[in-house]
DNA sequence: TCTTATTGCTACATTATATGTAGCTTTGCT
DNA sequence: AGCAAAGCTACATATAATGTAGCAATAAGA
């Protein structure tokens, strides 16, 4: 499956440093976008299709299974939610959120150049 | 060179939402450990193909353009440094670390059983 | 000034990842 | 039983990353 594991060589770093590892499955396409779509509410894999737009059902369903086996997310009744962890994560992706917004302007500028 | 840039789609986002944006860019391979390797102090290019371990330089090359575009590095005399855009960026990543420590438990856990 | 070394890449073949479309199961109606 | 929707899997194609080689530019030493 290739779950980045911490304590196991992953991409940019031999000794799997936490950090790299988490990194290694954060930056993935679409596992950060999940994340934050699963924290409005619980989704089911139709809805997530639908709210990431253009994601394929393959990588939909691989990354879904690696945050799963990451702890990170779980199924329930209604669909794939967040777990403890998993929400954990997202309130520290959060604050990406705003400065964002401030970050975005850099490119608004360059238009009228 | 397909930059993700706000306002334009993205992965994500068809109306290019700059959070999406923003996951876009950072979710390519090494784009964060980048950002992380070079807070602690400016790297030259080889440097970085040190600390990163695997990387190609294709790829190094590659992601260090786009975060050039998107305002996160510069280059200096000592080296590729982050702007203070991306220094702010680095601080909001920062609490992962000490988060992934925790979450890396997880996968201890595992091996016991 | 002629090596020799280092840095910052580029080229290119191979491999790994992601996309897009189709469609097969399973579950839940009615 | 029949139909619809959900949760996938298959598979062909396109895109991205790796790994190795090596070139051009600058720098320092003999």
């Amino acid at each position: 499956m290739d779950l980045p594991i911490p304590g196991q060589p992953v991409r940019g770093s031999k000794s799997g440093q936490p950090i790299m590892a988490l990194f290694d499955l954060l930056g993935r396409s679409w596992a950060m976008g999940i994340i934050w779509n699963l924290h409005q509410r619980p989704c089911t894999f139709r809805e997530l299709q639908q709210i990431c737009e253009s994601i394929s059902p393959t990588t939909l369903n691989k990354r879904l299974k690696e945050l799963k086996q990451a702890f990170l997310i779980e199924r329930s009744l209604e669909g794939y939610t967040l777990t403890s962890q998993g929400e954990e994560l997202f309130l520290l992706l959060q604050p990406l959120g705003k400065w964002s917004r401030k970050w975005a302007e850099n490119f608004k500028e360059k238009e009228d150049e």
